[in-house]
DNA sequence: TTGACGTCGTGTAAAATAGACACTATGATG
DNA sequence: CATCATAGTGTCTATTTTACACGACGTCAA
């Protein structure tokens, strides 16, 4: 045991919570465990902070480790640091969160992970440690921010129809959204690139495809800009 | 040092970002440190997280140590974990931020401070640590926050004239505000109470007094309410 | 080839909300 | 009783939001 202090420390760990869709219901990202405590329970993937790495790092690191992701935008959600959180010894940990477009990111099981897979977040197994509790917390924040910023597009395909933006939104939402309306404002925000393609192997009349514009996206944002819906 | 570790762990502090408000400016509350590092210089209050406290409690404990400040609505912020921010090791620091009225709060330095006092937000000493980030986080928050949630009044007296709160609003979001636009979207929400009372000792036509409607304000929120400005 | 099916894509009118704007009322003071 | 400072109040216009329905297009199977 070499490291020693003057005082007794929390442990620090990092948690994160992945969300995807697939075009049915959103989806998080899950590993069962593969190590003491809760063996084999599903658990937020996520591990301990090292002492030369930042928590940003640490989280990518873990999140890699563990499932294969990488190159996500992770942001923090919330720090979690109840007494009892961990049955081991105190620990602290700081969560944060993701939106992936599923299929494009495959996962698999690596280092401290019997497994890796993805659960609708209406319906997932028992969760080891508060992650109950921080998944919650992480879906609240996503129904707030998905109102007054574009990260919907992060969970989609490069190329997508109108239908599936909506889709999504409603599914985010958990609210039905007025299709005309619905068009008339995103597109209105200038936000979205209308591509010269339909979607393929459709069994009735093509939509047309369309990509985030987020070239514009950041020019406006520098401008003050808000998304709103 | 009796406690050890089979790893490395970074220590854990918590700082709190205090805001007030005089009728001139927004201000912080700061203190002057009495210990190294960076002793005699300004510094948000702040300190360790002991073992067996949790996140909110050591917040709390470090402000009543430090300010004297007792039985504020404390929200976290943002854990703060750059490597270096902290000259002596690895330090990673949990934020949290409150408002209060200045007038009923007295501060008196303590523990660990050798003096504590107000700024304004706009003008501090150089601050400790990275603590000048950590105000700018919290005072983006607090402008983005009071747009969709009632906080403002944690920053007024339990009576105040409509005049009050809106320079107020006009100060945190830092643009005028139509009197009478503000009247009546403000009265509109049905979270004011008018009282029987007048301001007193003012050499001008006495305004009316109101105080915030918390028990509406909760039953709203249930329901989905929303604030907006 | 043609008809049925399913989704795509589109516009307008009514209602609600936000924003601009200026004068009278009231109480204190000298 | 005139002056001063702030309180308090309403209307009109512009903008935004909401509700709502049908013809176009491509696929498929008879």
């Amino acid at each position: 045991m070499p490291y020693c202090y003057a005082y007794a420390r929390p442990a620090l760990t990092v948690d994160c919570v992945v969300f995807g869709y697939d075009a049915e219901a959103l989806q998080v990202l899950l590993i069962q465990r593969d190590l003491e405590p809760f063996i084999g329970k599903w658990a937020l993937p996520g591990g301990f902070v090292r002492v030369e790495e930042t928590l940003d790092d640490a989280a990518r690191r873990e999140l890699r480790e563990e499932t294969g992701l990488a190159d996500l935008y992770l942001e923090q959600l919330y720090t979690f640091g109840a007494l009892a959180r961990d049955p081991r010894e105190r620990v602290v940990s700081v969560a944060y969160y993701a939106l992936v477009e599923l299929f494009s990111h495959p996962v698999r099981a690596a280092t401290d992970a019997r497994d890796a897979a993805w659960f609708p977040v209406a319906d997932t197994p028992p969760l080891a440690f508060d992650h109950a509790d921080i998944l919650a917390v992480a879906h609240a924040r996503l129904r707030g921010k998905v109102r007054y910023q574009p990260i919907g597009f992060e969970l989609l395909p490069e190329k997508f129809t109108l239908t599936q933006l909506q889709r999504l939104y409603e599914t985010i939402l958990d609210q039905p959204l007025d299709k005309r309306n619905f068009r008339k404002k995103i597109l209105g925000m200038g936000l979205l690139v209308e591509l010269d393609e339909v979607e393929q192997d459709v069994a009735h009349r093509a939509a047309r495809l369309y990509r985030f514009d987020a070239a514009t996206y950041r020019r406006l944002c520098e401008r003050g800009f808000n998304f709103e819906l």
